[in-house]
DNA sequence: GTCTATAACGAGATAGAC
DNA sequence: GTCTATCTCGTTATAGAC
């Protein structure tokens, strides 16, 4: 793509370090002001930058959070898949459970990444198709270990509601084909409902009210697995 | 308090709809561009008065937002109370579901006001203990609930981990010492996956994914019915 | 006592001329 | 790229109207 061979890899390393640089100051800002506050001058002055000049990196604001949201997403997606790839049991309740903690760490340590995500939608901007991708990847994640567990021994779930049979056959032809709709159904409510308690404890909702928060966890995410059928009396 | 008996209410009645216009702007503004860009100037400007004449009302911006947050956790908690109010049966689990959708519907209605207490946190802001009561009425109306269907027959619950009894006892003792520390324990966390169901979708987060909502809350939050023991096949 | 208006502060963002 | 003039912000002090 570049003209010689020899240096090609120069100028792009250095293009990669200045926007490595951008998104980190940033996220820097992401955690000072929060997202609404986000603005592609601070930043370029934050850098010792004009602000023009950070135009040639990202075409706008928007573009920027855009590279962040995507950011976020691929760190909490690789934390997770890391967990489960060091698993050594095949248990799935086990293997759910590390995916889930993967998921809580991530967030505790990244509150102001994990609020861009999971968080209030950014006032004025709209998420592209680009960030489906990487939006994905805890959700497939969860789906593998469901279907894992459904081809070791069978599933044991309550048939859908009539109201719900084509949206869970949907559901099913679109991510697990080889997955009961049941079974599809039931991982979107329960990663919808991990989200809910991790959030609750990241945005500070668990302050004053629990104070155990690792065993609370484990124990709400082993009822979910449950309920997503992967049960095995612990 | 005041030294006329006739004309008492006068001034107080003008002093409140001042403030309820103050509080309706700055949630107008909500809408527009998120908590974190209220401005006191800005609400002071469309209602015609000079920013200083605010302090009257609202000794900073921090008291305003609080009044702001305060306002949506009783709103939200007055329709969760009402739909408990008009249900007919006694059965805990339709009762539970009702308060569940009353809630779901209260957010899809007011997304911001919803954005404000549930989601991300302002930043710069801490919010003060004032709060607490009014955030409290959801979670106390769904105890009462689990709490009737208790006396109503016993509730089979797995016990809790011993890494979570002082935490299960410690929480019943303070919300529901009647009941057994696993239901309250599951009540949380119960609490907790609901707004991570009712966020989700008034976040965006099931955009492209769930089509039929109405029907995919109701089987899952009957689900979470039965994960806190309001058993009863459907 | 209760309220509003004027003016000002220090800090930060913004727009445009150069 | 740089500089400057002009905005907005939260907040306070002060003075005067009712």
């Amino acid at each position: 793509m570049s003209s010689t061979s020899a240096t090609k890899g120069a100028r792009a390393r250095a293009r990669e370090e200045v926007t490595a640089a951008i998104k980190d100051e940033a996220r820097r800002q992401l955690a000072a002001g929060g997202a609404a506050k986000l603005s592609l001058r601070a930043v370029a002055r934050e850098l010792g930058m004009v602000s023009s000049a950070l135009y040639r990196y990202f075409p706008s604001r928007d573009d920027l959070l855009t590279a962040l949201i995507i950011d976020a997403y691929d760190s909490l997606g690789a934390a997770a898949e890391a967990a489960h790839a060091g698993v050594a049991t095949e248990e799935p309740v086990r293997r759910w459970m590390v995916v889930c903690e993967a998921v809580r760490s991530w967030a505790l340590e990244h509150p102001h990444e994990y609020a861009l995500i999971y968080g209030s939608p950014v006032p004025g901007y709209s998420a592209p198709d680009s960030t489906i991708r990487a939006a994905a990847r805890v959700g497939q994640l969860l789906i593998d270990i469901v279907r894992d567990a459904h081809q070791g021994r069978g599933i044991a779930l309550q048939p859908l509601p009539e109201t719900l049979s084509a949206e869970g056959e949907r559901l099913a032809a679109e991510f697990a084909p080889d997955l009961p709709p049941a079974a599809v159904t039931a991982m979107v409510a329960a990663w919808a409902q991990l989200f809910g308690l991790v959030g609750f404890e990241v945005f500070g909702q668990f302050n004053r009210l629990v104070e155990e928060r690792s065993a609370f966890f484990a124990h709400a995410v082993r009822q979910l697995a449950h309920g997503v059928g992967l049960l095995r009396q612990s």
